[in-house]
DNA sequence: TATTGTTATACTCTATAACTATA
DNA sequence: TATAGTTATAGAGTATAACAATA
């Protein structure tokens, strides 16, 4: 589809409150000295038990990258690595209740601090706004579309 | 406001989407040696030239981290740095003709990733969107409660 | 004295390459 | 041989502290 103005409107609000709430993460993480990456190992932690390389899939970040970040919050206690039960070369990572507790404070906090934009919706508006970004974040978004750049629309 | 369902997954959504875009910002960055911040201060400077200090506190980071980083930039022949007119101390950043030629290229890929996403909502929904986001957007979210520096002079 | 910006230092995040252990 | 994870290394991003120049 070519790109209009509604496209580029959408696209401008979800850069620009992207960069808002990871302000807000940032803050919030780095106030109980946790990275971006390490607030979102643990909130993927709380619903899974991945291993080292699906952590890192998900992430998108090196298997490297992960051993050092999980090493560091394993040291705070915040998680546990263990051998898997199958598979003795897989490591999976388990949130420790002290990391959970942790975690769900520091949601809690996040929430709180964009309460007042949220709070300038109504109940109506915000169901819409969570149905509408729900729709967005189903769309598979073809991870490493590599270089094919076809020129589109404007000549 | 005490928060509800709706709040709890507007958050959810917002911060989701969060990641998924930060996710696409820094994949596109990287792929042409550009970091968030930096791919940040471009889309800044398109339309502003600020000091150093002013970009800083915009951006939440310490001056000194600014220095790095615009020095990077401005290596590259992206940005230039200028001293004020008026205050001898002030330096301005600008945004070069190539700053900006990078820059439009990047966002435009941007929105072209992102497109298998916007697309599956109609115009009109994305109009909708769009305006809850702007309204969000326009919140002050009770600015960083940056620790006030404790005064640093030797006494 | 206070502010603006840079530099020196230290740490985390990140990827690449080389390695070990298991499959 | 291939896969899972770690370690060594190097560069970028970040903050703190100390500094120079200007206000």
């Amino acid at each position: 589809m070519v790109p209009d103005d509604s496209t580029d409107a959408v696209v401008d609000g979800l850069v620009r409150s992207a960069f808002q709430v990871m302000g807000v993460l940032t803050r919030i993480g780095a106030e109980h000295d946790l990275s971006l990456t390490q607030l979102r190992v643990l909130g993927i932690l709380r619903d899974r038990h991945p291993r080292m390389s699906d952590l890192a899939a998900f992430l998108g970040l090196d298997k490297s990258t992960l051993s050092g970040l999980i090493a560091r919050a394993e040291r705070r206690g915040l998680l546990t690595r263990s051998t898997g039960a199958n598979d003795k070369r897989a490591v999976v990572v388990l949130i420790t209740d002290a990391g959970r507790d942790l975690t769900q404070r520091l949601y809690e906090e996040v929430r709180d601090t964009l309460a007042p934009a949220t709070d300038r919706l109504d109940p109506q508006q915000r169901e819409q706004l969570a149905q509408l970004l729900e729709r967005l974040l189903t769309t598979p978004l073809s991870a490493t579309p590599r270089p094919e750049r076809p020129v589109r629309g404007k000549p």
